[in-house]
DNA sequence: GCGACAG
DNA sequence: ATCTTGTCGC
């Protein structure tokens, strides 16, 4: 896979800004997608003591949720963290990752906002955009925006605002457990990706497609923290 | 000025 | 995100 954009990632916050006021014409905010058959989640980890940080996708069947690829990629940290330019942060090491997938996945659910951003372009969009791919936004807490507590049954959910505008919804996984805030990410729309969101979540809180790249970046990182020397 | 602030 | 013990609940 590879980006049909490009543009610097070494750049200033300022500088990062203009890019997002930009870029953020080009979210499609309507369902744009084919038949779904593979969905793909994306995690990014960090280990501070390193300034290193681990990126890993896992690659689903869409209807079985069984895994069909998955990859980790482990760099460094360039971009420090700042509220409203996350993916500056992330997505240099999502690059990298991407460019090794051999399955180029129908969708991908992002761990993050898509268009619930100050400048409608959180990650989820940043990363649709840049790959002209549908993604959605799936954040496990509030960025910005208000909403009321949906009802306490799986499937239920909530407007979330800015103002009077309409940037995502709280969406309810299972009972008793805190909603998750979806967001449109680019080319489906808000109502398609609580379904598929829904559809990803089987028995916990948030879709399998970022337990599992959770899982498999922490794998890839106790893998590779003490490597095995072979004794001569 | 003060509080909030995806991961 | 990560640093961390106990603790409440099914």
């Amino acid at each position: 896979m590879q980006p049909v954009i490009q543009h610097p990632w070494d750049i200033t916050p300022s500088e990062a800004i203009d890019l997002q006021i930009r870029l953020s014409k080009l979210v499609v905010k309507q369902d744009q997608l084919g038949p779904i058959s593979s969905i793909a989640g994306i995690d990014v980890a960090y280990h501070k003591e390193n300034d290193t940080l681990i990126a890993s996708i896992v690659v689903v069947d869409a209807e079985s949720l069984e895994i069909i690829e998955e990859h980790a990629w482990s760099g460094t940290t360039s971009f420090p963290y700042v509220p409203g330019l996350f993916s500056f942060r992330e997505l240099p090491s999502i690059v990298k990752l991407l460019s090794a997938i051999t399955h180029r996945p129908d969708l991908i659910i992002c761990d993050g906002q898509g268009i619930a951003h100050p400048r409608r372009f959180g990650l989820a969009s940043h990363l649709g955009v840049l790959y002209d791919i549908p993604t959605i936004g799936c954040g496990k807490s509030r960025f910005i925006g208000e909403y009321s507590p949906p009802l306490n049954e799986r499937g239920c959910q909530s407007g979330l605002f800015d103002g009077d505008k309409l940037i995502g919804a709280a969406l309810r996984t299972q009972k008793n457990v805190k909603p998750v805030l979806v967001s449109i990410g680019h080319r489906i729309s808000l109502e398609t990706a609580c379904h598929w969101v829904l559809n990803a979540t089987r028995h916990y809180r948030l879709p399998e497609t970022t337990r599992l790249a959770d899982r498999y970046g922490r794998q890839f990182y106790e893998q590779n923290k003490q490597p095995i020397t072979l004794p001569n």
